[in-house]
RNA sequence: GUCCCUGUAGCUCAGUGGAUAGAGCGGCUGCCUUCUAAGCAGCGGGUCGCGGGUUCGAAUCCUGCCAGGGACGCCA
């Protein structure tokens, strides 16, 4: 059992105790009991329960604060408990058991910090699902980070995820898309032809273009232009698809499904999804379209859901496409991850979720603000059809997937954030990542040392570790479990950065306040104790920067 | 006009209603014969956009205003 769980444990024991016997009345307890005080000199958790119980109690906190203290039941893990005005209770915890975790976390490996309040729930990540129109530019990066992220997080809080990226392989963009690949087949093959009006003209599909002509020879010049532009487009969407899933790869993102928007349609379930909205009356004509009676759930507008021309909109599938991921596959939870620009789309989605019959509750849409690109000086709004773009693969070549993951990854997603590419380079050689890598690499130099001279730290009696920087390491390792829990709970997987730059800062004033390997005989006990003691710190900044899916280097 | 996000140190940003608001970068001062100085110690730097409100307690919640970004399509 972790220390925050014991330290509740216990305080919940001691509240249940008075008013058992008739101390303290029974009134429900509000919110999180035990906290972490910010500042020094208030212990490692605090309480300011009775300040809140105050009221209904109707005693004074410091009366309450008391009562509650001296019937802490005793708990190795704790060492004192203290009340202070204006009516916490302050747990510190105890040295020696404190120390005794290195052997916990030695124990645990790379399951320490794991926790269960996922309790085995099927959960759903869908993110970047990008049109494959394109390659992955910067903007889509943050959302990528992001997504990687946080699903690693949610399976160390115990949840069992899928992440998937959604292929919007229909609508109008794709047939432009499709079109223009056709234009630069021609050109590939010598013949005039023009890029469609708003066509795509990234340097991309020319290079398409080639290889489809290199691989497939000019097949396509023989068929009717229609017939030739859905063919290429078959090819081309399957070769943007590799492209988007290589450069991805590169920023460690990996998905365990690719989910195709036109699946839905072959397989039938969009017509039941409609039919379903038809049945529940959501479904209504009006200037010869089907629209969607979100109206009805409170929206402001209604939707179009079937164009007149027959054709589905975007919105239509999605309804059905998240109809498949909770019904269908059943997720219990399933958490989209959008771009701001797609916010308006919200309400929409989730009167939805309320026509369809689903708990809102199972569906998180979480918007990530844009970012922006400078430049020379000058901002530069990102846009996928406009001719100049940064892709992702560029920005991963020049700063490298660390540095990168790392700056998106230190930013909440509801911050706007500007790229600033003149000094991406110079910022990664600043990057703060490298200060946490580098704990993680000292401590590799250190178990490298110990392994020359031949120290077994096996029998190592962590008992001994009573320096303070040895204990501020320690009960900062000991947060993991409690940073995995609020990163889930707040789906923030953000908290990650300042944990590792704390974590790192910790290690780093250790390492120079506390020698490990020396050569007098007589250090050999501490030497050995200490030698578990940054075994342990390596697994958990390891732990880390996997999360983070970041390198963790044995040498820098 | 309506809706969403943001406004915290010179810059980039953390901050899960609690006690004295933090980090990185930049600036200044020290510290390498010893496990990597990509490090450590210290100094300087704040009307938490502004005004009201709720609360024992507000950077955090509510509200009005100001400023920046975004969305309001039979595009995706």
């Amino acid at each position: 059992m972790y220390a925050h769980q014991r330290v509740e444990r216990a305080l919940r024991k001691a509240i249940a105790e008075t008013q058992a016997r008739g101390l303290l009345p029974r009134v429900e307890l509000p919110g999180p009991v035990i906290e972490r005080p910010q500042g020094r000199g208030h212990g490692d958790y605090s309480s300011s329960l009775p300040l809140k119980l105050a009221r209904p109690m109707r005693k004074s906190p410091m009366d309450i604060a008391g009562l509650i203290a001296a019937e802490m039941p005793r708990d190795e893990a704790i060492g004192r408990v203290d009340v202070a005005r204006p009516g916490f209770i302050n747990f510190t915890l105890s040295p020696a058991w404190i120390a005794q975790q290195v052997d916990t976390i030695l124990d645990s490996g790379p399951s320490f910090g794991n926790v269960n309040a996922g309790a085995g729930q099927r959960v759903q990540v869908e993110f970047v699902s990008v049109n494959p129109n394109g390659p992955i530019h910067v903007g889509h990066a943050r959302g990528a980070v992001f997504g990687s992220a946080l699903a690693n997080v949610m399976e160390a809080a115990g949840y069992e995820v899928e992440r998937e990226y959604y292929v919007n392989d229909g609508g109008n963009q794709m047939a432009l898309f499709y079109r223009s690949l056709h234009a630069r087949y021609l050109q590939a093959l010598g013949r005039d032809a023009e890029l469609p009006e708003g066509g795509y003209r990234g340097g991309y599909l020319v290079d398409f273009a080639r290889e489809i002509v290199e691989e497939e020879g000019d097949r396509f010049l023989s068929m009717p232009d229609e017939e030739a532009v859905t063919g290429l487009g078959e090819v081309g969407l399957r070769k943007m698809i590799d492209l988007i899933r290589q450069d991805l790869r590169e920023l460690r993102v990996e998905y365990d499904v690719w989910f195709i928007e036109q699946s839905l349609y072959s397989d039938g379930l969009f017509g039941k999804v409609a039919a379903l909205l038809e049945e529940s009356g959501y479904l209504t004509e009006r200037d010869g379209a089907v629209w969607f009676r979100s109206t009805l759930l409170g929206d402001e507008k209604d939707k179009v859901f079937i164009r007149s021309n027959k054709a589905p909109t975007y919105f239509a599938s999605d309804a059905a496409y998240h109809y498949n991921k909770l019904v269908t596959r059943g997720f219990d939870r399933v958490i989209d991850i959008w771009g701001a620009d797609h916010q308006g789309n919200v309400p929409f989605m989730k009167a939805m979720m309320t026509a369809l019959g689903l708990s809102q509750d199972r569906l998180d849409l979480l918007l990530y603000q844009l970012v922006t690109l400078r430049r020379g000086g000058e901002t530069v709004r990102l846009a996928t059809r406009a001719g100049e773009l940064v892709t992702l693969k560029e920005l991963v070549d020049e700063v490298g997937p660390d540095a990168c993951r790392f700056f998106f990854l230190t930013r909440s997603p509801d911050s706007q954030m500007e790229f600033d590419l003149d000094l991406a380079a110079q910022q990664s050689k600043e990057n703060p990542v490298y200060y946490v890598q580098y704990a993680h690499a000292r401590i590799c130099g250190i178990q490298k040392l110990a392994g020359e001279r031949g120290i077994d730290h096996g029998d190592g009696r962590v008992l001994l570790l009573t320096h303070e920087a040895e204990l501020d390491l320690l009960k900062k390792m000991l947060q993991l479990p409690e940073l995995i829990e609020a990163m889930a709970a707040n789906l923030s997987p953000h908290y990650l950065t300042s944990y590792s730059l704390e974590l790192a800062t910790l290690y780093h004033r250790f390492n120079d306040s506390c020698r490990v390997v020396s050569g007098a005989p007589e250090d050999l006990p501490v030497s050995k104790a200490r030698l578990k003691l940054v075994a342990a710190a390596r697994a958990v900044l390891a732990r880390c920067l996997g999360l983070m899916l970041m390198d963790a280097p044995e040498q820098m």
